[in-house]
DNA sequence: CCTATTCTTGACCGATCGGTCCATAATTAT
DNA sequence: ATAATTATGGACCGATCGGTCAAGAATAGG
């Protein structure tokens, strides 16, 4: 309809909408206002969708918390995985990237939203298993990019620098996410990115 | 009424219940529950009183939670303030102290609302500038007697030792704080906080 | 064309939401 | 006693909540 002659293979009438687009809407708003506080009426307004078109989609208002987290994790979880991965850059840049990442966001686009996997943490995870599992998922994955970031710096006889300090950095980022939430200047997060990063030098 | 003879100046009748002590059963629901989550509902099943009795002695949900949050703000930082502040013990173990809450929280009795000032930030100061007011109030009140226990272990040269690390420590339990929320084991949490800990050594 | 299948819209559902009102109980002051 | 004042519980409010349903629209294969 939209493509005359476009045909899916499928029978019965295509989506009218993006799948992946509309779920970034999603993400937003629970990103941005938590579970709770985002309600079905808001991802309505947001996507231009009739509530029995998401239903199908996503399933319910958790199931659509679940694949937006999920979705979050895919994009810029990975995202980040990846560039602390990036084997063109010193490791020690790296790692002051993804702790400089909490105070850009502020900083540059006046962006509270923080980060979604420790929202979701903080506002979700205590009552909901899954989204417990996702987060600790999501973690885990970053704890892994940094350890090995770390580990490439040469181990200085200790075996446990690394992944002690991963934990470190990774904890900083969590910590700097939420402060950020209600913070008003930049100096105090600069500070604790700025004594964080001396331990690893 | 209950007790029969006392009288408390005021005219009128007089409240039947304590109000700190309801102010309590409050906080822990916002606490483990978070805002929006929290329903008028649950605030009447737990302290037993009447929509209207409530309304009467807290105002509406926002000034409740809000009366909750100052509440936690005089009860636990004030308290953990005062750890920090405890001449008795060195300075290094007060610190240590600080950031083993988050940990022996989970350990010994499975408490997973972390703290409530960091569920707030993640959770509602980004909605609600009240919210934030108490909530940079309150990690003011806990940064300055990081600073100072910091500081008085002798400080080495550089002016901004004690401020660096002392929201390196403060960030760190933010950190500790909410990912404790959604970690099912203990070992990451005491990594985090063993690598801070070295930092100050 | 017809039929099967899927998607979309909008009406509709009971439940619950935060919040108010009112009659009554309990107290003080006179 | 009586009046004034405050607190209480329960009924009540409109709005919104998440979720379902049914009828029609759009596609496929035959």
């Amino acid at each position: 309809m939209r493509e005359p002659g476009f045909t899916s293979g499928q029978p019965g009438r295509p989506r009218q909408f993006d799948e992946a687009e509309t779920l970034s809407s999603i993400m937003q708003l629970f990103w941005e206002n938590g579970y709770e506080a985002t309600g079905l009426s808001d991802i309505i307004k947001a996507t231009g969708l009739s509530k029995a078109s998401l239903y199908a989609a996503y399933g319910n208002k958790q199931s659509m918390y679940l694949k937006a987290l999920g979705h979050y994790e895919a994009l810029k979880v990975d995202a980040a995985v990846q560039a602390l991965r990036d084997q063109s850059r010193p490791a020690m840049d790296r790692i002051s990237a993804f702790l400089q990442a909490p105070i850009a966001a502020i900083d540059t686009n006046a962006d509270r939203r923080g980060c979604f996997l420790c929202n979701a943490s903080a506002d979700r995870a205590s009552l909901d298993s899954e989204t417990a599992d996702l987060v600790r998922r999501g973690y885990s994955k970053i704890r892994r990019a940094l350890e090995q970031a770390i580990a490439e710096r040469g181990n200085t006889g200790d075996p446990d620098f690394a992944k002690r300090n991963a934990e470190l950095v990774l904890t900083v980022y969590s910590g700097l996410r939420v402060m950020a939430r209600s913070s008003t200047g930049l100096s105090d997060l600069i500070r604790a990115k700025e004594a964080c990063l001396q331990v690893l030098r």
